[in-house]
DNA sequence: TCTGGGGTCCTAGGACCC
DNA sequence: TCTGGGGTCCTAGGACCC
């Protein structure tokens, strides 16, 4: 692309995705504190006589956490990623729903499809957001934002939030400044008065280490990043990041939208409802160690890959976390080839401590080749009246 | 009362080859 | 016998994101 052409990026977020997912299903929850989360294999499923048979975020005991608060839930302190034990202290009442992403990925098809009739120029980012470059499209951004927005609501009966900017860091940054089913538009010489008096930490790519380091050196705005010094914040964070730092303080973004990447990993992994010690519960880690392996090999070949390298994680009850890998001579998705590799991992690591979560990898992927009868259909390739939506 | 499951990218050391 | 770089692969860990 020609670097002289200005570039016109639009960030869509969908707003409280699963839970607005989970509305459609519920309409009668509207206005209501949701939770979604936890294990989708235990909880009690809605009484069909109405609300009354819910359950409520009082009745959970387990190690799940937030995936996703409708905004009536988010009032009362309640984020992703938050303990669901914690957001139930924090909202007793509000309703618990199990997590069920056949039905999400069934959704994240038919927004990104209806998105792509406008621009096929679609970076996947997770399920719930993408990417659009319209650079090359001639309407102006609130005309195109407009139709977008319509068109996923069309097909979802869902709203998204979008914003479009330069580039993707600016663009990101404002599909989050008016949510939900917000719209922003704004360019670089918008940086200082919509930009600067934001948190460092709405930066895509500063996490909690980064924000917690550059509070100590006194930076918690990222107009206070922008006027750092470059080589101080080099010295600090080190040259890559450190000069990256300085950059999207800036707004300074290169990363193309990229189309159809390619998976570099497929993963599974489980924390168990207790802790397990490799000896005294060898079978049931046994079992959940095949079973893991199934899984990875049954999602290699839905997706027609093949992987040379298998890795193991292991997360102690402590959460300290370790991995192992191996690389094969040759490729496979095969089951049990899997799991004998991830066993020879397995043996290489410590095992006195007990274990709460373990996991099974494959990377190193190449497109392998899978007889159509082989394949097996994804949750989204399945006509609704089969997919396991409960 | 601790902290899910699916990913990406980066760093860094050692092996190995030229 | 000693001492080089550069490049790539493999392995382990960690930050970060949704």
């Amino acid at each position: 692309m020609d670097s002289k052409s200005p570039r016109r990026v639009a960030h869509l977020d969908m707003d409280a995705f699963y839970a607005s997912v989970e509305l459609l299903r519920y309409p009668e929850l509207r206005g209501q504190p949701v939770v979604v989360g936890g294990r989708s294999d235990k909880q009690p499923m809605p009484l069909e006589d109405g609300t009354s048979g819910f359950s409520r975020l009082r009745s959970y005991a387990g190690r799940g956490v937030v995936t996703t608060a409708t905004y009536e839930a988010r009032v009362f302190g309640i984020s992703s990623g938050m303990g669901l034990m914690k957001a139930a202290r924090l909202a007793p009442d509000a309703i618990l729903l199990p997590a069920d992403f056949g039905a999400y990925r069934y959704y994240s098809q038919l927004f990104k499809t209806a998105v792509a009739r406008i621009s096929p120029l679609i970076e996947d980012h997770g399920i719930d957001e993408i990417y659009i470059d319209l650079s090359s499209l001639t309407e102006d951004s609130n005309t195109l934002a407009q139709r977008i927005k319509q068109a996923v609501g069309e097909s979802t009966g869902l709203s998204c939030s979008i914003g479009i900017a330069p580039n993707k860091l600016l663009a990101k940054i404002c599909s989050d400044l008016n949510k939900p089913n917000g719209l922003t538009v704004l360019g670089f010489s918008d940086i200082p008065d919509r930009i600067w008096a934001l948190p460092v930490s709405k930066i895509n790519g500063i996490g909690p280490k980064a924000n917690q380091k550059l509070a100590t050196l006194g930076i918690t705005t990222i107009s206070e990043l922008a006027l750092a010094d470059p080589g101080f914040l080099q010295a600090q964070f080190g040259r890559s990041y450190g000069g990256w730092l300085h950059e999207v303080a800036h707004g300074i973004d290169e990363r193309p939208v990229i189309i159809n990447a390619e998976p570099k990993s497929i993963s599974r992994e489980t924390t168990f409802e207790r802790d397990l010690h490799a000896r005294y519960d060898r079978h049931i880690l046994s079992e959940v160690f095949t079973s893991l392996c199934a899984g990875v090999a049954q999602d290699l070949q839905g997706k027609g890959y093949v992987s040379r390298t298998i890795s193991i994680k292991l997360r102690y009850e402590d959460f300290q976390t370790v991995t192992r890998d191996i690389t094969l001579p040759l490729p496979t998705a095969d089951a049990a080839a899997i799991r004998r590799a991830a066993a020879k991992c397995l043996r290489r690591v410590p095992l006195k401590r007990r274990l709460r979560l373990l996991g099974v990898r494959a990377s190193s992927l190449s497109s392998g080749w899978v007889a159509e009868s082989k394949r097996i259909p994804q949750q989204e390739e399945l006509p609704l009246a089969i997919r396991t939506v409960d």
